[in-house]
DNA sequence: GCTTAATGACCATTTTACGAGTCATTATGA
DNA sequence: TCATAATGACTCGTAAAATGGTCATTAAGC
């Protein structure tokens, strides 16, 4: 009884165009799917599925094979990965701790 | 008897500098947690979460909550996902449909 | 042409995430 | 100030991912 879920269609994309990108960058270097599976400390059946674009597949095994291949998340950042996180940090901090909906409903969609 | 992985930094701060954008999102939306749970269709825990960086958490599940609150992956791309996803198979199609790895040990790390 | 390894698609087992719930703390807005 | 809801941090059962394995097919490279 596989649980249904649904996914925006960005979403979905989003995924798929991030594990054609891995196969691309892993056939570039010239590794098998064996081979980058060995690298990344993953079975190739995982592999397979991040290069498949499943939609399960954790975050930290995809990002973790997108980074052996090449392949840069967060491309246009000259900054580096820590400094772009402290400044999110910066603007969270700047916002109220706590979100507080009211009661009332608000139109907040349109 | 938790399975000990490792992480490079970079995925490790990818994660994490993308859980703080949707933490953001979220806050400049005014959604709650359990707001944006609901609307996600996923517990309060997991935003919990996907917010914190975990690497365990469903990469279909981070892109979504991320599209709901407007973080936009792939960012600089003024090309939709589809057209984009297409020009990766392109170059994918350029390459060998297999790589076959040469038994002789081929130094390709440095 | 032939050998070999890469790929695709399985299956069973182990490991882990997800959902749902609870509870304490505390910021918010009235 | 005070009531209330948001947050942080848990636990437990279940669903599902990850692993390790196998097997057939077929492209690569000699």
């Amino acid at each position: 009884m596989a649980k249904h879920r649904t996914y925006s269609k960005y979403a979905q994309q989003a995924v798929t165009l991030l594990g054609e990108q891995i196969k691309l960058g892993r056939k570039q270097r010239k590794w098998s799917e064996t081979n980058l599976a060995e690298r990344a400390g993953i079975s190739r059946a995982t592999l397979q599925k991040i290069e498949s674009g499943e939609m399960g597949s954790a975050i930290g095994l995809v990002f973790e094979v997108a980074t052996l291949v090449g392949v840069n998340l967060f491309e246009q950042e000259k900054l580096s990965l820590s400094r772009h996180i402290e400044q999110t940090r910066d603007k969270i901090a700047l916002l109220p701790k706590r979100i507080k909906v009211t009661t009332k409903v608000v139109n907040d969609d349109f």
